[in-house]
DNA sequence: ATACGACAGAACGCAACCGTTTCGTCGCCT
DNA sequence: AGGCGACGAAACGGTTGCGTTCTGTCGTAT
């Protein structure tokens, strides 16, 4: 076997064992036995199960969301939401995402690569799309980039992550009918 | 020491180690440890870490949220979110949160214990508050109220626990008036 | 005064992992 | 042909946690 499939195989070992024990109760042993891999070619690699865990994870995160451009800030939304709950539906994801944010709240690596994933993959996308509502003159100029995405993926992530609720199309689309009016009515100032 | 007080120290020891270490490094010779107390007191009690935790965290699970009713949708959505976010802010349960929400995409036993604490807390709360504000005219009748849940708190907890960014009250003043109007617009229907 | 029950603490044998080291094998390059 | 580097496997000593057991103390009720 050569060093590149030994890394793949790691790296496939890790995910699956960080989704079926988590961060916490995964070991370097079950990796490399998962792996079919002597501990040796790990520690070669890495020098601690948090340096390995950082870089697997932060490798693979790297997947871009593609820019919707259906016409309407609606439905560009609901192209968003559609994608996120499909990501979210691997079983892989739905499992390590939880996981590695409980372990950020105690780890400031993990937290720090976590954020630099969410940042490249999201801020960009709503940077452009509500760039191309504006123009479209369906939102004001000054329009709360950060809120918008609050309340675009927040939902969706409670949704799944938290209540574990179905999804379904019908409730995206209830989703997105109701984000996109909280973006257009979130321009009322004061009580 | 008496019963009482060895099962008041066991179960803030059980706290403070889910927060520092996550349910997956906990151990119960940890827990005793920092309770001050013989393993013995614990297994008298129960018989694994799982029923400990779940016993402990339902027993203080209980606490309930108050009915706000300041006159407006928007003003009762904001006191909501006000309340969210306090009790986020806490640190222990900022911590134990994530990671008891983690480890229940593992353990159905966990998974059903949130989600009845979730619903006890939570949805009575919100259906008041849709109710009130559909007898003051503000909503129509057929409002989907679990949408209205997941458009409240979810970008909250997103924000939150997800991108761990501030929340400062502006913030809140923008989200309970972005999620008013997301109900209020949430019923244009199609394309 | 005595007996009982809950307690803390220490130790038990067992298992899992840790990070490291050693061994022998195999494939590639020159 | 020979050397080199990566490999799997196994073992090292040390740590941690498990669930259980034993000992001795202390407070309370009888």
């Amino acid at each position: 076997m050569l060093q590149r499939d030994v890394t793949l195989a790691i790296q496939a070992a890790v995910f699956a064992e960080l989704a079926e024990h988590g961060y916490g109760r995964m070991s370097i042993e079950a990796v490399a036995r998962r792996a079919g891999v002597g501990k040796t070619a790990i520690y070669r690699r890495w020098n601690s199960k948090l340096q390995m865990v950082i870089d697997v994870v932060s490798t693979a995160a790297v997947k871009v969301m593609p820019v919707p451009d259906t016409g309407s800030l609606r439905g560009d939304i609901r192209e968003l939401l559609d994608a996120g709950a499909q990501a979210m539906r691997h079983p892989l994801a739905s499992q390590i995402v939880p996981d590695l944010l409980a372990e950020a709240a105690r780890n400031p690596d993990i937290a720090e690569t976590l954020e630099k994933a969410l940042r490249e993959t999201q801020q960009g996308v709503s940077a452009v799309m509500i760039g191309n509502a504006v123009e479209r003159g369906e939102l004001p100029a000054d329009t709360d980039v950060e809120l918008a995405l609050d309340m675009v993926f927040g939902p969706l992530y409670w949704r799944v992550a938290v209540t574990r609720s179905p999804v379904s199309p019908d409730y995206l689309d209830r989703l997105a009918q109701g984000a996109a009016a909280a973006l257009v009515g979130a321009h009322g100032v004061a009580p």
